[in-house]
DNA sequence: AGAAGCACCTGTATT
DNA sequence: TAATACAGGTGCTTC
């Protein structure tokens, strides 16, 4: 009952991380934070002139349907975060503090590097018995159990193009046409972190969050 | 005891528009949106390649004090905004919501275009009645019944220069040398909008702002 | 260090 | 109903 025969490709998929959400990342301040100890092993926005300015990610859930997110650095606070389009994510998908987002990747040729990577963003409720308070069920919009499948990922930029403003030339605020994984990030240059070497079963991931029993 | 007899040219003074201040645009936001038809009717920033970019705006206040601010269009909000220079006009002219500024046009030659306009910024406070949580009285920054005249209004670019982030090469965050109210723009050509036909007193127009009823 | 300036973002109300 | 306007925000940079 495990992802290992989700379409059929178990040895390609790889499970990066996944987080417990807070009630900043589904309140109004509308952005998730990535722990940067993930977002840095697997997010690497580069040391390059510009690159740290930011970039759109683009995923896939378990419908198929597309996600993107603008995908930074906040210096301020020292953290690595999704922006914008993730409230949209958090008001479809129904997701309250307490539920968990569980980012996956599947490389087409597992001899390659992560360029070709298509990326998933799945997202799972907290225990139903802990749930107390949804009237109506979120299953059509979260599905219970599912390791939800999510897309591809490119850079893109400017997610369309706010001409007017810092269009050309200035990192601010705007994203740049980049690729992640390059042939730099080479897999096999990392280590797994510990969480990797004994995950808490995504079956059963709430008890140790300190948001499971809140709310 | 209308603005009539200011400067004995009534004739050529002309009322372009006024607005009541929102909790924002006297917060610490540091702008004031300037509703998008007043805007395009009456500081159109024109289609040119980069003229959406901004510009500098300067007006003359009841004293002859000259007030310049940033003027430019934020593509994201679709809105247009004064920014440079509009804190230090609320501060001091100790603005709050409900309070309203009023922006005129004196044009010298009466049969010319608006290249040699002047421009004139009026504050108004709402009722004093209606004003219960000031103290000091703002008289002498903001006079209550004057109509405000404000000066001139050229370009300028820079503000004196902003280099460093959207520095170089892009129009972005940088305002443009160039006049506005071209040939091109003929006050003959635009049709007075309903509220210039009806205009509230402008010694009476709280009623209806929803921001008169607030704080 | 702080305030101002800047471009970008979003929910809500309105049309 | 989808699109628009804008009030109220953000992080980041500059001064």
């Amino acid at each position: 009952m495990d992802s290992h025969h989700h379409h059929g490709q178990t040895h390609a998929r790889e499970r990066m991380f996944e987080k417990h959400l807070t009630p900043s990342d589904v309140g109004k301040l509308n952005r998730l934070v990535i722990p940067k100890q993930h977002a840095e092993r697997h997010f690497p926005l580069g040391s390059g002139p510009g690159e740290k300015a930011g970039l759109l990610l683009s995923f896939e859930d378990e419908t198929g349907k597309a996600w993107t997110f603008r995908y930074s650095y906040w210096t301020s606070s020292q953290s690595y975060v999704l922006t914008k389009g993730w409230s949209r994510f958090v008001k479809e998908k129904k997701l309250d503090a307490g539920d968990a987002v569980l980012f996956e990747r599947y490389r087409p040729r597992p001899g390659q590097g992560r360029g070709d990577d298509r990326l998933y963003i799945g997202c799972r409720r907290r225990r139903a018995s802990e749930a107390g308070d949804n009237t109506a069920t979120p299953a059509a919009a979260c599905r219970a159990n599912a390791v939800a499948p999510c897309f591809y990922m490119i850079n893109s930029s400017n997610g369309g193009e706010q001409a007017g403003g810092a269009a050309a030339g200035t990192p601010t605020g705007n994203t740049r046409r980049l690729r992640l994984f390059g042939v730099n990030l080479e897999c096999g240059a990392e280590q797994p972190e510990p969480e990797h070497f004994a995950p808490p079963s995504w079956s059963q991931f709430m008890p140790t969050n300190p948001y499971a029993s809140q709310l």
